[in-house]
DNA sequence: TCATGTGACTAGAACGATCTAAATGCCCTG
DNA sequence: CAGGGCATTTAGATCGTTCTAGTCACATGA
């Protein structure tokens, strides 16, 4: 049908306006030194031409790309919220990004290379699980901010949130809620479930409460299984190491036949969505994406426009009391 | 620290080997015409000074980019799925993907100039929302293929699932149960809603029975709301628009006193994660996410490389029979 | 009157790659 | 030994911008 024609260049729409090709780029671009009238002429040429400047060789010769590079996984819930934010974080700073996306079949290395490639200026990296040593290295050539994770190395920036304030948070509540058997299905490998675990056996002991662990992870299945090793001697109350966790808990504790929260209080981590459908209604510890996707772009901006030094941000998180935890019932 | 240096270029790569550019050129994107000597002698080089093309600079010559990009909706569990094949599919034909995220505010004309702007040489856009004509003028400038939509126009390709065959199977499957009393909680406005919602009725009134339908939308919430609606004459079988509505339908029929499936068989649709999940084990109907990917992503590049005229895809969906679907009870 | 300043505009060189066409060797054939 | 054929290599133009260093016309102040 309609051929795939060139499309109009500088050149053209010089030609139409009977200007420079160099007035033209200054019109463009909105850089001062054209007169009004001229400078009308040429947005009407261009606009009459269907022009677009063309980015590759735009930034080819300026080197400034105003594209910050962000990698996440599919298929993590919480990540997709921070892409969210982060694009409208980026774009209220005139930045566009550059989404990555990190699967099983696909490493994060690879990821980073084509973001890279993309002409990322910054890189803002989701729960990253190459090494620090790995991270310098692209740090090396472009700023990058590890967001949810903060043992990074110094060359790299890092926006956190404190995992040991959540738990002790979580903790704090349960206890004022009258819990005393509190146990922790904690994340196993996955990133942060250290932090957390320790921060848990801290809390707990400084209490002078039991600091039971089991092993759990980061999805329905793990939570369920944690559940079901449960029998024996039923704790008041459950922290879990992520809402989806959480959610293969309950399930377990149903299946039970045991109520929640008449019977266990169950807290998730993350505050995503899935805590908060309405019939789950799960409290969990808020990380608080939008604001931690802010602050890693922030970063990432600071250091593309300063000459500021990598820096670690860790921020607050806040507990969301939901339906899912209540006073243990007076015989438990 | 260690100096935001300068990236090593064709030319630095050249110095070092002590040949010229244009040879460099040529060894580095594994043209034929360099001996194997001294291709070996360039590679060295390059690994040696850490140099990596620019992608700009190669693109902006080349006009080819070997770049797919593709748009989806953050937040949609299903995208993802598809972002990951399309990973694969794509890799394995030599292309890179683009990703643009559509959120709430961030409007999908956004994302798509962004997508060209990177420079894709085709689109893939998951669930566009955007009318015939708007896709018609992108289509115009390069290849767009409609992802589980077809109601795009005739400049547009589309790859989709076959909504009719699918909405038929879930009812061939309950009624061959033993079903007779079945409703469908379709998907409001949602993409895809109507040809279901036309699907079911054709197909339950072809079959003499009461096409009972009534409103839901694509969220767990809405299927809560349509479960909470039904109590007086409840169905024996319920059809969801999708696998998120047949949750909230699901927890809101436990929350009733009713089982699943004993009571009431539900099915829904996508066989998303969700679905999977082993605490649910939902009966959905599959648009299998991994082949649609990979269809569209081989139109695409048919598009790019040959002169192929757009052209319309239609694959046919399947049944996955999990634990929510069974035979109704003797008395219902 | 003449240097000087200022605003509007432009020529031409980048940027870092690819591509075309031509040059350079080298071996072989007649 | 001339010249053809082939493989290897290179010079130089080119892609569509931005940037630097002007030019040009005109007004200003001493």
């Amino acid at each position: 049908m309609s051929e795939q024609q060139r499309r109009p260049t500088l050149v053209d729409v010089a030609q139409a306006a009977g200007v420079s090709r160099a007035l033209v780029s200054i019109v463009m671009r909105g850089a001062p030194g054209a007169a009004v009238a001229t400078r009308q002429r040429v947005l009407d040429a261009a606009r009459e031409l269907g022009y677009r400047p063309d980015s590759r060789a735009r930034l080819l010769r300026s080197t400034r790309t105003k594209l910050l590079g962000l990698s996440f996984s599919t298929g993590h819930a919480f990540h997709a919220e921070i892409v969210d934010a982060a694009y409208a974080e980026a774009s209220a700073k005139g930045y566009e990004l550059a989404l990555g996306g990190v699967t099983s079949g696909r490493p994060e290395a690879r990821t980073i290379e084509a973001l890279l490639d993309f002409g990322s200026e910054a890189l803002i990296l989701i729960s990253p699980t190459l090494s620090s040593d790995e991270l310098a290295r692209y740090a090396g050539q472009v700023p990058v901010v590890s967001l949810l994770r903060n043992d990074v190395g110094e060359l790299t920036d890092s926006v956190s949130s404190d995992d040991y304030e959540g738990i002790r948070m979580a903790v704090e509540h349960l206890v004022s809620l009258g819990h005393r058997r509190i146990i922790h299905v904690d994340g196993g490998t996955a990133v942060s479930a250290e932090p957390r675990r320790s921060a848990f056996r801290a809390e707990m002991e400084q209490r002078g409460l039991e600091p039971a662990i089991i092993a759990g992870g980061a999805m329905e299945e793990d939570g369920m299984t944690a559940g079901n090793s449960l029998g024996p001697d039923m704790p008041t109350a459950v922290i879990a190491f992520n809402d989806r966790s959480a959610l293969g808990l309950i399930e377990s504790l149903r299946a039970q036949g045991l109520r929640v929260p008449a019977d266990v209080s169950v807290l998730g981590y993350d505050d995503s969505q899935f805590a908060r459908l309405s019939y789950v209604q799960l409290s969990s510890i808020s990380q608080d994406a939008p604001l931690l996707a802010a602050a890693a772009v922030d970063r990432a901006v600071a250091r593309i426009e300063g000459t500021q030094p990598p820096g670690h941000v860790v921020r607050t998180p806040h507990l969301v009391a939901r339906r899912t935890t209540a006073a243990p019932a007076p015989g438990g």
